[in-house]
DNA sequence: AACCGATATGCTTAGAAAAGCATATCCAAA
DNA sequence: TTTGGATATGCTTTTCTAAGCATATCGGTT
């Protein structure tokens, strides 16, 4: 009887570039997602357990480099303000995850196929 | 005239999974490739300008998380010792050169396709 | 005009990862 | 048995990132 082999599998990470490099990867589109449900970034951070100024850092880099803003921000009002996620970012996070599912079904199997 | 679109591409990275989590990427695969080169861990961590430690390390760990070690190394002798890089070693760079170049195909496809 | 909660931003602090240093150990070859 | 260069490993220091703190600003609502 042969001994039992481990078994090895495909891990992957997938992000979207823009010119500059790095543009949106998981973290930021459930960052965005989480301001989407929240209604502010200030939430939307915490919710996510990081800091309000990476987030809004996050937001901010994206904002500038996307050919339109992908969260909008109002200040004042009812509630002291908050931020919205736009039409244009609806469709990052929808492409994000179209992208993120094919390669992961890829990666599956090529998972299979592994002998070492 | 439309105004000038910006270029977005897929970005991505791969990584074999043993049961235990993150076994091999690329920066163990081209280590792997320097020991082979060199000879030795202590010259192959060199030529990644990283510390020997950490070389070590990388090795001790892909060594015993893998049913076959992937460097074999040697103690004393002419040189004072040194590392080679086992059948086993080569058949997992292989292995991982695959997996890349199949999801850098898919994501180069990918790229093509996407409008934000 | 006062209020409120969020945005906006500089500055400091803490925590983790890598690097670096020191040194003991190994053993084939000469 | 001496040599030499590499392995092996603990401990300290540097470095970089993320977190945290403090505070000014904004502007619709009341």
């Amino acid at each position: 009887m042969k001994p039992a082999k481990k078994i090895y599998s495909v891990g992957f990470r997938v992000w979207i570039n823009e010119e500059e490099g790095h543009f949106m990867g998981l973290g930021r589109v459930r960052l965005l997602e989480q301001i989407k449900n929240t209604g502010s970034i200030t939430k939307g951070a915490k919710a996510m357990k990081m800091s309000y100024r990476q987030a809004w850092q996050m937001v901010e880099d994206m904002n500038q480099r996307s050919e339109k803003p992908l969260v909008e921000k109002t200040l004042g009002g009812k509630g002291g303000g908050g931020a919205t996620v736009t039409a244009a970012g609806e469709k990052a996070i929808k492409l994000f995850y179209t992208l993120e599912e094919k390669v992961m079904k890829l990666s599956k199997e090529l998972s299979k196929t592994i002998k070492l």
